[in-house]
DNA sequence: CCGGATCCGACAGGATACTG
DNA sequence: CAGTATCCTGTCGGATCCGG
């Protein structure tokens, strides 16, 4: 776990259980570029160049690093093929594609809080 | 708004707009102490010290740096009393206290795919 | 084609001391 | 009480080159 998401406290009445929930969520969408990976792999199944193309400006260096911690995470799965060359898929597990509510509600919230701001702005104009 | 959320790209066929939705939800949860100092203020409004003796181990440095950055992206109002010695109080915004939505799907999705991980683990063991 | 190894700058965050 | 100022460390992420 990182540490700059590690010290969630005394968010509500709420249980450590739900703390540690959340903080789970955010390790998998915070960063650079996990979501956009995961927004990528949304589609379909890609190998490791398609991604990297896909994502445009990512370094192979990053782009192996954020796969294996989504992996460890269990938000992706590796395949490798034993051809020549080599063959390796990235796939989202059905976890992953269930992230689709969290940015639902993310973007929900978004865009009614970018209204309220503005007419705030407004009013005091 | 933060480099490290700046990039997110092509997740599903979102409108650019939802995109920058999701980056505005983000930079408000992601951060070390943001969160913490949004759940001490669920409550009640507090006052600096108030805040950081709930949340525990924060310096006044980054409790300052914390709270400016919340009252510019709109998450709480500062109200400052001219009396001696000076009292300043903290005061989460309605749409920062819409945040619950976001935290319970959040909540959701880290529970459920805690059990997941969970349930592939002993399949394969 | 799929990465690993190495070096480097930028920045989040901590420690401590000090002001109005 | 409510912060600032200064210094320091660790981690994130980029650039470049190398290997199976």
């Amino acid at each position: 776990m990182k540490e700059s998401v590690r010290t969630l406290q005394k968010v509500k009445a709420c249980p450590i259980e739900y703390v540690l929930a959340v903080n789970d969520t955010l390790n998998v969408i915070s960063g650079k570029w996990k979501l956009p990976i995961i927004g990528t792999l949304l589609y379909e199944k890609k190998r490791f160049g398609e991604i990297q193309r896909n994502i445009g400006k990512i370094t192979p260096r990053m782009l192996s690093k954020e796969l294996k911690e989504l992996e460890i995470n269990g938000i992706i799965v590796r395949k490798v093929f034993d051809s020549v060359p080599v063959v390796v898929e990235y796939e989202l597990t059905p976890s992953a594609q269930a992230l689709g509510s969290v940015l639902d509600t993310m973007v929900a919230w978004g865009l009614q809080h970018r209204e309220q701001v503005i007419k705030n702005n407004q009013e005091s104009a």
